[in-house]
DNA sequence: GCAAAGCAAGAGCAGTGCTCTCGAAAAAGA
DNA sequence: TCTTTTTCGAGAGCACTGCTCTTGCTTTGC
C-alpha cells in the first residue's frame, strides 16, 4: 500500500504538501490569524477554489499543521533526550535537555508553537488524529522519569487521598508501572514547562525577565525536583 | 476632573462602554477570531462606521477587552486571597485559594482567560497600558509570600551563581525585600500556574486527567511547596 | 447667535471563506 | 482501444469582514 499508483495520485501527494509548506511559510511570517487560504493559492499560481480540492476548509488546513508541528516538536524533544542519553546523562540533566528543547523549539517556531499549545479556541476538541502527535513530548519525559525510577526509585511525598483513584487511572492509562504520585507529579510538570515557554513566547516576560535562557533552565531543574528526579 | 461635563460626554461614556459590553458577549459566544465590529455595531443598532469613533480599530477594542480582563481576573484572585485571609488562612492555604480563584475565574471566562493567557499573536508586545492591571494577580501572590517570609523565612535551595545578578534585579523591580532565590521560584510558579490552568482549558488534558478540580488543588499545593510556604 | 467640533449614516474598496458550475484531463472499465 | 467515470482547475458569485471617506445633522464653546 505504500507505493504510489499514477502520476494523478504522486501530484496530488506533491500539491498537498506545497499547500503546506506554502501555509507554514506563512504562518510564520504572519500568524495563525492572518493565514488566509486566497493568499496561499495565489502563491502558489493556482486559484482560490481549487484548493478545496485538497483541504475541505480552513481548519482543516490548520489542523494539518498542527499535526505537523506536534510531530516536529515530539521530534525534537525526542532527539534532544537521545542526545544526552549517548552522552550518559543523569535523568535530571536528561529531563532539563528534553526542556529546553522544547523551549528551543518554541523559539524557532513561535506561531506553530502557537498553534497547538496557544489557544484553541476554547471549547474546540481536537480531533483524533492529533492525540499520537501530541502526546510524544509527554513520551519522552515519562521515558526519563521511567528510568531514572527504574534505576532506584523515587522518593515524593503521598497523594492526597483524594486523588489516589485519578492517579491511578492516569497511571494505567498511560505510563504504567510507575508510582502513582509521580504520574500526578509528571502530568503537572509538563503543562508546567509549558507555562513556562508559553510565558516567555507570548510576551509575558517581558519588563520581568531578562535573561530568559539562565531562568529557563532553572525552572526546568525545579520541574525535575517536583518530579522526584534526583539531583545528582 | 471626575465630573461628567455634557450630555455628549456622557453618551459618549455609556456608548463606549456598551459597545464593550456587547463585545464582551460576542467574545464569550464565539471567541476572539470571530469577534466583528460590524456584528457588534449591529446588535447595537449603529453602523459599522460609526463604531470607529470610539474604537480606532478592532485590535484596539480587543486591547480595551484584554484589559478588562486582567483587571476582572486580578479583582478574583485579590478577593479570594482576602477572604482566606480574613478566615486565618495560613499562607499556603491562601495561596492555593488564590490559584483556584485563578482557575474558577478561567472557566467562567474561557475566552477572556484566552485573550490574556492565549497566544496574543508572538511578538506583538502589549501596549503600556495593559501591564498595569496584568501584574495585579502576581502580585497577590507575591504578598502571599511576602506574608510567609516576614513570618518566619523560607527555606529554599541556594540559587546558581548564573543567575544571581537577575534574581536581585527581579527583587528590587518588584518584590523588594524577599530572598531573590524566593522570587525567582515565584516568577516561575506564575508562570506555571497558568500554565495548569491553560492545559485545562484549552483542551490539552482531555483523555488525560479528569478530576481537574482536585488535580488542581493537589498541583497548586505543588507550586506553594515550590516558593517555600511551608505545609502548616 | 454662530462657527467649530463631534457624531451617525451611507457608499465604497479590497480582502476573506466557501459554493457552484463548467470544461478538460486522467483513470478505470468494457 | 474506446467509452465512461472520476478528478481536477478555473471562474463567477455570495455573504461577510476591517476600514476609509464624504455628507449632512447636532451639540458645544465662544
Amino acid at each position: 500500500m505504500n507505493t504510489v499508483r499514477g502520476a494523478r495520485e504522486r501530484a496530488r501527494i506533491e500539491v498537498t504538501a506545497a499547500i503546506k509548506d506554502e501555509a507554514r511559510r506563512r504562518l510564520a511570517a504572519e500568524g495563525a490569524a492572518k493565514l488566509s487560504l486566497r493568499a496561499v493559492a495565489r502563491e502558489l499560481g493556482m486559484v482560490s477554489s481549487a484548493l478545496y480540492r485538497y483541504f475541505p476548509s480552513r481548519d482543516e488546513l490548520l489542523t494539518a499543521l498542527i499535526i505537523d508541528a506536534y510531530d516536529s516538536l515530539g521530534a525534537a524533544a525526542e532527539e534532544a533526550d537521545a542526545r544526552a542519553l549517548a552522552a550518559g546523562a543523569a535523568p535530571r540533566d536528561r529531563w532539563i535537555a528534553a526542556c529546553e528543547a522544547v523551549r528551543a523549539w518554541a523559539l524557532e517556531h513561535p506561531h506553530e508553537y502557537a498553534l497547538v499549545y496557544g489557544s484553541p479556541v476554547p471549547g474546540y476538541s481536537a480531533p483524533a488524529d492529533t492525540i499520537g502527535p501530541a502526546s510524544r513530548v509527554g513520551n519522552v519525559l515519562i521515558g526519563i522519569v521511567r528510568a531514572a525510577y527504574e534505576g532506584r526509585g523515587l522518593a515524593l511525598p503521598p497523594l492526597p487521598s483524594a486523588l489516589g483513584p485519578e492517579a491511578a487511572r492516569m497511571t494505567a492509562d498511560f505510563a504504567e508501572g510507575l508510582p502513582p504520585a509521580v504520574v500526578a507529579a509528571l502530568v503537572a510538570a509538563w503543562a508546567q514547562l509549558a507555562g513556562l515557554v508559553s510565558f516567555e513566547l507570548f510576551g509575558q516576560f517581558n519588563r520581568v525577565v531578562e535573561e530568559r535562557s539562565a531562568f529557563f533552565t532553572h525552572a526546568a531543574g525545579q520541574l525535575a525536583h517536583g518530579v522526584g528526579l534526583p539531583a545528582v
